[in-house]
DNA sequence: ACCGGGATGTTCT
DNA sequence: GAACATCCCGGTG
């Protein structure tokens, strides 16, 4: 099981994101430590949105760098965290050329190791499928918060990784709009798992673009 | 299963 | 002062 490797995500968050589907999110644990630190916490990655900076009005980086969002500007491969609704943090993998403000949102995991971690510090999801089915969600299961906003997922400084198992991403994902966004609801950025049932929109169906907009 | 509303506070206008 | 890349709970069918 190998890390991947920075030229992956040095490259269009629309080819990237399709690509980290199947892919392993690792968040090492501390091996002698006690509670949610004591293992690793592994998720494989089966919901994506691309997000596209100054030709995007749906992304962050948009209206260019602040104090925010300045991870997104960094080097590919970095982990941009941000902080939503006064109390969720959502992460993203940095993608394209330093400077671009590109990123691809990890919107859910299948759970795959660590789970008693993740349920100790979710303690009010009642199925496995609610641990991770959801970008704030996972950043919790996997104890994602400000501290690791700008976190090298090449390097691993702060422990937390993207690895390929020799898993494939699907042949066929499903493709369709992004979620939650008032901008940029038109383009069709978002990818995941068909039938996996920890995509964010319950079962996994299909979320269809929405009808033309009247004229 | 589906829908509506409240929580909660940082960020940007 | 409004918006926000969300989640959870409690209603109804």
């Amino acid at each position: 099981m190998r890390v991947v490797g920075r030229d992956f995500y040095r490259r269009d968050p629309r080819a990237v994101a399709p690509e980290l589907l199947n892919k392993l999110l690792v968040r090492r644990g501390i091996g002698d430590a006690d509670g949610p630190d004591a293992g690793d916490r592994v998720g494989r990655i089966v919901e994506v949105e691309a997000y596209c900076g100054g030709i995007d009005p749906g992304s962050h980086a948009f209206r260019g760098m602040t104090a925010r969002n300045r991870t997104m500007f960094g080097p590919p491969g970095g982990l941009y965290v941000y902080f939503t609704y006064g109390m969720h943090w959502c992460a993203n993998a940095v993608c394209g050329e330093e400077g671009e403000g590109v990123a691809v949102l990890l919107r859910a995991l299948a759970p795959v190791a660590g789970l008693d971690a993740m349920r100790a510090v979710r303690p009010r999801a009642r199925r496995d499928r609610d641990l991770c089915s959801g970008p704030a969600k996972l950043c919790q299961a996997l104890g994602l918060g400000h501290a690791f906003d700008g976190a090298d997922l090449v390097t691993g400084d702060r422990a937390v990784v993207v690895c390929d198992d020799g898993t494939p991403p699907p042949a066929d994902p499903a493709q369709t709009t992004r979620i939650g966004l008032t901008n940029g609801t038109e383009h069709p950025w978002r990818w995941y798992v068909r039938g996996d049932p920890n995509v964010s929109t319950g079962g996994g169906r299909e979320t269809l673009p929405p009808p033309p907009p009247p004229t």
